[in-house]
RNA sequence: GCGCUUGUAGCUCAGCUGGAUAGAGCAUCGGCCUUCUAAGCCGAGGGUCGCAGGUUCGACUCCUGCCAAGCGUGCCA
């Protein structure tokens, strides 16, 4: 419809311009907007008021030549000039009425498009560390970066779907060492855990399977685990050292061939839980990547050879540094730590060198906002490999908040006092769940009340969209009750029958259905389309609570259904995307 | 200190990238079930769009400066 529009206008320009009423180099951005105020009419245009500056005219007057010059077409019905010089288009109502045609023979790929066509972009997200099972912070990434997945889909794209496994690092030995320890008081040694080891029952869990099956092939004497090794915090020492101190120790005692034993009983425990976690909140990934992989195979190597080739490396105090700050960062970053050790940012360069290579169009990597700080180092280094920085396109979520009431609950992954994915998936429900979730703009904070939540009076708007699925199932249940039979080609031929005000208003509504659902994706806010459900919901319940479909007048009777049935598709296609189920009946 | 994000109704949030009278949901108050599910509908109240300037036909939206909150500013990940 705005197309149609827009080529109308275009060639309004071109024929004042030959007319010599406009300048031959004027390109005017030709903006059409849906209206508000229905007597304004259903769509206006302000290029009267764009064009007036440049010409020195008066834009009234300008928009009465644009008007002038508009060629007829058949589906717009009145144009009218308003206020400061706003064109205002009136839609034949004949024409609102194909959108429940075209909803009857698109079915669930009804607001589909090709805009995306040929376009390979990869979503990345949630890559939350294997160190402990997922919380409600990872859950928001979750559901929106699958929603954002679903959205280009749907409007074209080629996508891929990535989780990035962090299996490398510090923190990793840590995990490992937190589980040894754990398994050595399960075989009854005695050692403090370290204030800095990760203290949730998962990590005893794994420690308690490991004895069970091992027995005591990993038990090493408490006095030889803690000699010499620096006190901890909560002794008045440094925490780091302390446990750091145990990481070798552990790597030591347990040698090449127990410690990578632990730790990947640990890791895989971990992995296996978070994908199964993910799996049952509908979220699912074409590839799981793993940084130890990118260690193995040498691309680290390979990508900072790359960088020192193109002479952004240098040596400082022992360590090697990449010199991000001559490429928009605000300080040179090290790569290679001075007892050898690539950085997290080494694997990141490393990680991004090889989402080129695939050759990605786009890279989108969903965050959690407390990453921002790393948006500048990791464009200068695709910069720095001779890419497009422009690729990259990084969204960042902000985690959720908790609240009992008006408890905040603490979040911090390393003590263990977490509400997590699984906890709150159960308590909520998915539904539920990835609705909140998406509801939200991503950047926004967002604050999760689980008391409101998981009282059972469920305000939730997610029962109100999917109440109105129901409903229109429940009315086609009604249908067969009465004896009745639906008469498709009937009610098509009979649409011009829907005259009333909320019959009007919900045709305009299911004609928004594809450009939100466009807008939505190529803007990567899912949040549209959750404001536009409710609203298409909100206009169904009111048209239901005004008038009775199952009428006797059957004519009346198949048009009304074709309309609702429209609803109930798109209804249907829109929470689809978001992994959200319909319901036949609540 | 510097950087990023945010600031809109009592609360939680939208606001189509500069358009016409700033909108929902909760909450409060008042109505609607012998009729397709009342998990619904209708109505009312509630606003200096953080503050102050600027840009223009026109600003919640853009520019500048303040104020407030969160995050970041590691040879952690």
């Amino acid at each position: 419809m705005k197309q149609k529009l827009e080529t109308l206008l275009q060639q309004a320009v071109e024929s004042l311009k030959s007319e010599g009423i406009l300048d031959q180099d004027l390109t005017p951005q030709i903006n059409i907007n849906r209206v508000k105020d229905a007597a304004h009419g259903d769509f206006s245009t302000n290029l009267a008021l764009i064009l007036a500056k440049p010409t020195q005219s008066n834009p009234r007057q300008l928009a009465e030549k644009i008007c002038a010059s508009l060629a007829d077409e058949s589906i717009v019905s009145k144009v009218e000039i308003a206020g400061p010089g706003f064109i205002n288009f009136f839609i034949e109502a004949e024409s609102q009425f194909q959108v429940i045609k075209d909803i009857q023979n698109v079915g669930n790929k009804f607001g589909f498009s090709k805009i995306g066509a040929g376009t390979k972009v990869q979503v990345e997200f949630v890559s939350a560390n294997p160190t402990g099972p997922l919380h409600v912070g990872h859950g928001r990434g979750a559901a929106y970066g699958s929603a954002v997945a679903n959205l280009l889909s749907a409007v074209g794209f080629d996508v891929s779907k990535e989780y990035y496994v962090n299996d490398a690092g510090r923190q990793m030995d840590i995990l490992a060492t937190s589980i040894w320890l754990r398994y050595l008081e399960e075989c009854g040694e005695v050692v403090a855990f370290p204030s800095n080891g990760y203290r949730g029952d998962y990590i005893r869990d794994i420690a308690f399977n490991i004895h069970k099956k091992a027995g005591n092939e990993y038990r090493r004497p408490a006095n030889l685990v803690l000699e010499a090794i620096p006190v901890d915090e909560t002794h008045g020492g440094d925490k780091e050292k302390h446990i750091d101190a145990l990481i070798e120790r552990a790597k030591t005692l347990l040698g090449d061939s127990l410690y990578p034993d632990v730790f990947q009983a640990g890791l895989s425990v971990i992995l296996e839980d978070i994908k199964e976690d993910l799996e049952a909140f509908g979220v699912s990934f074409e590839e799981w990547f793993s940084e130890r992989q990118l260690m193995k195979d040498g691309s680290i190597q390979e990508a900072l050879d790359r960088l020192d080739k193109a002479g952004f490396l240098y040596q400082q105090e022992g360590a090697t540094w990449f010199a991000s700050s001559q490429l928009g960062d605000d300080k040179d970053r090290v790569v290679v730590r001075d007892n050898g050790q690539t950085t997290y940012f080494a694997s990141d360069i490393a990680y991004h060198m090889n989402k080129l290579d695939r050759g990605f169009d786009q890279i989108i990597n969903i965050w959690g906002s407390d990453h921002h700080g790393y948006i500048p180092r990791v464009k200068a280094a695709m910069k720095a490999l001779g890419a497009d920085d422009s690729k990259l396109k990084v969204k960042l979520v902000q985690f959720a908040i908790l609240y009992r009431g008006k408890e905040k609950l603490p979040m911090s992954t390393r003590s263990g006092e977490f509400v997590t994915l699984r906890q709150l998936r159960s308590e909520v429900g998915t539904d539920a769940a990835r609705f909140f979730y998406v509801m939200r703009k991503s950047e926004q904070h967002m604050d999760f009340d689980l008391k409101l939540a998981t009282s059972k009076t469920n305000e939730n708007p997610v029962f109100y969209v999917q109440y109105a699925h129901a409903r229109v199932c429940s009315v086609l249940r009604q249908l067969d009750k009465k004896g009745w039979e639906r008469d498709l080609i009937l009610g098509m031929e009979n649409l011009d029958m829907l005259v009333e005000e909320h019959e009007t208003m919900l045709l305009t509504t299911l004609s928004k259905y594809a450009e939100t659902l466009e807008r939505a994706a190529l803007q990567h806010e899912p949040h549209l389309l959750i404001h536009y459900l409710r609203d298409l919901a909100n206009n169904f319940h009111t048209y239901y609570n005004a008038h009775q479909f199952l009428v006797e007048d059957e004519a009346i009777r198949n048009a009304r259904l074709n309309l609702i049935c429209a609803v109930k598709q798109i209804l249907a296609n829109g929470l689809g995307l978001l992994n959200i189920n319909t319901p036949e009946s609540m």
